[in-house]
DNA sequence: GATTTTGTACTCGGATAGGAAGTGTCCGAGTACACATGG
DNA sequence: CCATGTGTACTCGGACACTTCCTATCCGAGTACAAAATC
């Protein structure tokens, strides 16, 4: 039960690209240079969400990466799913079935407690489902009274957003 | 985003546990055999367990474990915490404070994205933390019309509980 | 025969190897610009 | 001066090592019974 370092990296630059004009463009390595991290590494989850239709890529010099759908349609859980694999956590492996004395009936019945914990599952999914980048930005900049964050991150997509045009 | 195997086991046990008279204990040998699987690896499972004051040791031979209370009194979130630990899923990094361009308030609000990821964890433990092991027993042996699997488990219990008096 | 002592077998408990997955890195395919060259 | 060809520099993309955690295992501490020795 624990998610991988890259998930946090991943919501970030989707986050952070939300915030570029339309037809702009911003390099991997200009994300990882921004958040800290390894560029390569983070290259990894970037083509993730290029992969499952989040991020769109523009190859060659002037490249870069810029979201495919508009933060409104975007959710924590396309990004989670993306990063993490859409597999349930919780993998029954019907150990019922194992041992000396296996269950017999072969139409067998779910598991009740593989029906549990997907259910919790689902109800996890369901709150990452309901919020969506466009919402966290919005949060972001209701809190933030003096505009810091919000200057920090529009100077830095200043110096490195690439236009197309 | 995925839960170890162990959980599975350690669910499946606790819920055998239940099922045996007041007083008699179960040695983790039979529970392995039963579910077969790995006697040292469930072991393991079930110290975690003991150590979380969710079941009772008895040493020695004539030994074993039994629920140290009521099954209406334990989890699911219970059994998957104590196996799993309770750090929550998503470790929010605060990689805004990294890189060249530093969050500088010192009392940084939490991050958004953090709090949001927390919220669905929170829906998750709780979805977990309604389902009781009683539960879970009753809606087995509600559609366990046959009574073929309560058979099973009972028969087993009969042949390895270890009563003390 | 009853009691004490000793031994053994069985239990859980923690410390110890092996393997899969996450983490981090590298080099190759492809593209747009810039420059040099020829008309 | 303009058009074209070439070279280079930069991007993403996938294949390759390293580290951490999960998986699996072994041996030691402790207890209850059983048997044997003693009173």
């Amino acid at each position: 039960m624990k998610l991988s370092e890259g998930v946090e990296q991943a919501i970030h630059s989707v986050a952070m690209l939300a915030g570029l004009t339309r037809g702009g463009v911003l390099a991997a390595a200009a994300l990882a240079e921004f958040h800290g991290v390894s560029p390569s590494y983070l290259l990894k989850h970037l083509q993730a969400l290029s992969g499952a239709g989040i991020l769109e890529t523009v190859p060659g010099p002037k490249g870069g990466y810029r979201l495919a759908k508009t933060a409104e349609k975007i959710t924590l859980l396309d990004v989670v799913l993306a990063v993490e694999g859409s597999e349930p956590a919780f993998r029954c492996a019907e150990i019922r079935q194992r041992g000396p004395n296996p269950v017999p009936e072969k139409p067998v019945r779910p598991c009740e407690i593989n029906a549990a914990m997907l259910r919790a599952e689902r109800a996890y999914r369901a709150e990452l489902s309901r919020v969506t980048i466009a919402e966290i930005l919005g949060e972001v900049a209701a809190h933030d009274t003096s505009g810091a964050v919000a200057a920090r991150g529009c100077a830095f997509l200043e110096l490195h957003e690439r236009r197309s045009i």
